[in-house]
DNA sequence: AGTGCGATTGACT
DNA sequence: GTCAATCGCACTA
């Protein structure tokens, strides 16, 4: 079996993550999410995220810590987990400092190892849809409940590795599926780059 | 205890 | 383009 850190890349340090969850959000942009399951390594390069900040009614953690959204109120570099509609896993990244809830979402991954098991666990064949959406990465990854609050920082079940590529040029724009707090530019992608979701208007 | 509503996706007109 | 599926959690009573 391949072991997790066989490429050669790094866990990220926590002190190269921007306290601040708007810049955390941008430099996320061209790291590597790592996935190490049994049955083998997935990984994606992340193409587009968007930040949840303190503050915003948008957010999960507006309303406070509760047993739900606790990994929000870790220190930056954790995963904080969870189901929407129902049906699909997001993964997020936690910001700022511990007892300070905010995150980033990890919004699109561009797949870089593991293809295979990732078409076997969403039953599609298309590469560009594998990990285009929160919820396809989540599913392609085997990311669910499990992984929440886990330390990103470090090399295990899930971590983040820093990419071993030039950082791309990065685009902003509004988020992606709010009815509240959609004026701020809090949505972030790897211009140009096909596993980037959303509309193509959302995407110059 | 009951209600409403998502940080989405896939199937279908 | 439209629309239902489906579950946890916040909110009301």
């Amino acid at each position: 079996m391949l072991a997790a850190d066989d490429h050669g890349y790094e866990a990220v340090r926590r002190s190269e993550l921007p306290l601040d969850t708007v810049e955390l959000a941008r430099r996320l942009i061209g790291k590597v999410v790592v996935r190490a399951t049994s049955e083998g390594v997935l990984s994606g390069r992340v193409v587009e995220t968007e930040a949840y900040p303190v503050g915003d009614a948008a957010g999960h953690a507006y309303r406070g810590e509760t047993s739900g959204n606790r990994a929000l109120f870790l220190c930056r570099g954790h995963a904080y987990v969870y189901l929407a509609y129902g049906a699909h896993y997001m993964l997020n990244v936690s910001s700022e400092a511990a007892g300070v809830g905010a995150g980033v979402l990890i919004r699109a991954l561009a797949p870089l190892q593991g293809m295979e098991m990732m078409q076997r666990n969403r039953r599609i064949e298309s590469l560009r849809d594998l990990t285009r959406g929160p919820g396809r990465l989540a599913a392609a990854l085997e990311i669910d409940r499990r992984l929440d609050g886990v330390d990103l920082c470090r090399v295990g079940p899930l971590w983040i590795a820093r990419g071993c590529r030039e950082a791309p040029e990065v685009g902003a724009s509004t988020r992606i599926g709010l009815s509240k707090a959609t004026d701020r530019l809090l949505r972030f992608y790897a211009r140009g780059d096909r596993f980037v979701s959303g509309p193509k208007a959302l995407n110059r």
